[in-house]
DNA sequence: GTATTATCTAAGTCT
DNA sequence: TAGATAATAC
């Protein structure tokens, strides 16, 4: 057990109280990942079996990492077999094995956001109201969040707090469409994102020998990021412990930056509320960064009232001091960035994967990638539109999922006159009636058209049939042919391909090669083996299509990306560290967001995004803002950020001679 | 029913 | 600026 001897003493207890709760308070830096490893390649060296550990970390590609690692000190073959991944992706698999008690289909679809927005502009629309009012975007927010707290369309219906804070909003139908989009999704055989969450608690809730199953399967499990859990997130695990109890949560409150999303700091506050056997243990010296970062990240994280005291130290060198650049616009601001990494990396002799820039929005990465680009620097992009939400990309999955599930009523939308075979909108607005006051899916009626009374032409029908007869010749195949030779059968005989083909513009050439890879990727999924069983059977498009929809920014990582400057949002870079680190755009209004600043809880939640932004790094930080900037096509004026001035001076050296008058008064 | 053009409006963060 | 939707012509 000589790892044991690699961890500090307060590391080292946390690994070894296996049994019973426990709470690790890890700031940033302080090995907290290393914790969770070896606390894990631990209870299996003690003999407890993998199949019985459950640990839900933040990203797929943490969980592999993790395996990886835990692998190398115990064994693969333990390894693989633990439970591991998001919480997403862990009780997406759990539901689907599960999902006829609940009524669904084992291959139920998974809604991304697009989806779910779509299918919510289209019950407003049935129901006659008017989208400046419901925006698809608030209203699927306020779906969100009522799911997240674990409240039922029937409950939202008859809360007297919720009815009157939607009359007050002029939205008193909110509730009308919440229950309908339910109803929809179910019978579309779709989960959303929430849902994965929130069915599992219902799973949980109505079905005892269910509960019994997975409490007695996992005897030990651990949650990464417990900051950032949610509500319905806290209800699963606590559910899960109750018999055996032995729950380790790790998780920093000053790195809490997803209440947006309906995490609950509570959650980590009240842990010892919830299990008063709990052992806590503090991690406060870190590892990661130099005195001067560390000590300018507490000098921030201060400013908040609510949050944890704790001492986080280094004992690492003092290192250079937070340089801050200023900038005429947002262009300037790449410009000089990127100078910056180009005069670092020869200084320094830094590896381009060495260096991250960071932004507060997606938007802000256009300018960084055009500079890096005309300097020849090499860069990745996370976030923003992933490969997977592309119109092209998205059109063909479409076709792989009414394969796998023919219900999916959002993917029938997008394929049914794609390419187009004329069937047009007024055939699917009658086809959609005809489901609704039969109360049944679409593919039902299209599947049995002379069973309904749909009021459709002889030629539409002979379309729809057509369409059907396709789309059912796939299904068959779905037994015999492994993922790619489906795909790519798919992808010619549904005729996308000589679509986008015939299209000769750039874009159009660069649509056709993005439909290329995915069928690329097809070709390596269905090469490689499974992982866990001894299956060999060949891999399906079911298969791959499960995964597709809860891959994190993080995860789809290429190889020939490894040595690339790394551009990201802040709440992406979580848990990611990197030598060098760019913090751009720190202007009042972007960063704190300007929908931050009318409260302090929001606003402190800015600040811990701050706080993780500048954690990231081990060596250098560099800050960095402009005056002006382009937001919606025209040219606004910027201040510097009030988290400049609110860095203990000391730590700061200003790369500019300009008295600005925010910072002068420094 | 389809293709092209004009107009609008949205960029806050993620699964 | 750019993608999404509405309006228009075919």
């Amino acid at each position: 057990m000589d790892y044991l001897n690699q961890l500090n003493e307060s590391q080292r207890n946390a690994v070894v109280s296996t049994e019973g709760p426990v709470m690790v308070i890890a700031g940033a830096g302080s090995g907290k990942t290393r914790v969770l490893t070896y606390r894990i390649a631990h209870l299996i060296a003690k003999g407890v079996d993998p199949f019985s550990i459950l640990s839900l970390t933040f990203t797929n590609k943490a969980a592999q990492e993790m395996k990886e690692r835990i692998g190398k000190i115990v064994g693969y073959s333990d390894s693989r077999n633990i439970w591991m991944g998001t919480f997403h992706s862990v009780f997406a698999r759990i539901l689907r094995s599960e999902a006829e008690k609940i009524g669904y289909p084992s291959n139920f679809t998974i809604y991304d956001t697009q989806d779910a927005k779509n299918l919510i502009k289209t019950i407003l629309k049935e129901q006659g109201l008017d989208e400046k009012v419901y925006k698809p975007g608030l209203v699927l927010n306020r779906i969100s969040t009522a799911k997240n707290n674990l409240i039922s369309p029937q409950a939202y219906a008859t809360n007297t707090t919720i009815q009157s804070e939607d009359i007050q909003s002029a939205k008193p139908k909110l509730g009308l469409v919440y229950q309908i989009y339910s109803d929809r999704c179910f019978k579309s055989g779709a989960m959303d994102f929430d849902d994965l969450l929130y069915k599992t608690n219902v799973l949980l809730r109505d079905f005892p020998d269910v509960l019994y199953k997975y409490q007695h399967r996992f005897k030990y499990v651990l949650v990464d990021e417990y900051q950032d859990t949610n509500f319905s997130q806290y209800v699963i695990v606590k559910k899960l412990v109750a018999v055996y109890q032995n729950v380790c949560v790790v998780g920093d409150d000053a790195q809490s930056i997803y209440a947006f999303r309906g995490a609950n700091i509570q959650n980590i506050l009240n842990f010892e509320k919830d299990y008063p056997e709990v052992k806590t243990f503090k991690l406060e010296q870190n590892y990661r960064s130099t005195k001067n970062i560390v000590n300018a990240a507490n000098s921030i994280i201060e400013n908040n009232k609510d949050q944890i005291k704790k001492n986080v130290y280094t004992d690492n060198e003092v290192g250079e001091k937070i340089k801050v650049y200023k900038a005429a616009t947002d262009n300037e601001e790449g410009k000089m960035i990127a100078n910056l990494i180009y005069d670092t990396q020869l200084s320094k002799q830094a590896k381009n994967s060495h260096f991250a820039i960071l932004y507060r929005t997606n938007a802000q990465s256009r300018a960084m990638e055009e500079s890096l680009r005309r300097k020849n620097i090499p860069y990745k992009i996370y976030g923003g539109l992933s490969f997977y939400q592309r119109k092209e990309v998205k059109d063909l999955l479409s076709y792989f999922r009414m394969v796998i599930n023919p219900k999916d009523e959002e993917a029938l939308k997008r394929i049914i006159n794609y390419p187009a075979r004329g069937i047009g909108n007024t055939t699917i607005d009658k086809l959609t009636i005809t489901a609704n006051n039969n109360e049944t899916d679409i593919w039902n009626v299209i599947n049995n058209l002379n069973k309904f009374n749909t009021g459709l032409n002889t030629g539409a029908q002979t379309k729809i049939g057509e369409f059907v007869a396709m789309i059912s010749s796939f299904v068959t195949q779905l037994k015999t042919k492994n993922a790619f030779d489906l795909g790519n059968e798919i992808a010619a005989t549904s005729g996308l391909l000589k679509d986008l083909y015939t299209d000769r513009t750039p874009e159009g050439i660069s649509r056709y090669e993005n439909i290329q890879e995915l069928l690329n990727g097809l070709k390596e999924f269905t090469e490689t083996e499974n992982e866990l069983e001894e299956d060999v059977t060949p891999r399906g498009l079911a298969e791959f299509i499960q995964d597709v929809a809860l891959l994190t920014n993080a995860d789809d990582e290429k190889v020939e990306d490894r040595d690339k400057v790394t551009l990201m949002t802040i709440h992406s870079a979580k848990g990611l560290e990197f030598p060098y680190v760019y913090i751009v755009g720190l202007e009042e209004n972007l960063f704190p967001s300007q929908m931050a600043l009318s409260s302090r809880v929001d606003l402190e939640e800015e600040r811990r995004l701050f706080y993780v932004a500048i954690t990231r790094a081990e060596k250098e930080v560099a800050l960095s803002f402009a005056s002006s900037r382009y937001k919606w096509g025209n040219l606004i004026f910027c201040e510097p950020s009030r988290f400049i001035e609110e860095i203990n001076e000391e730590h700061l050296e200003m790369m500019f001679s300009v008295q600005s008058p925010v910072l002068s008064r420094q």
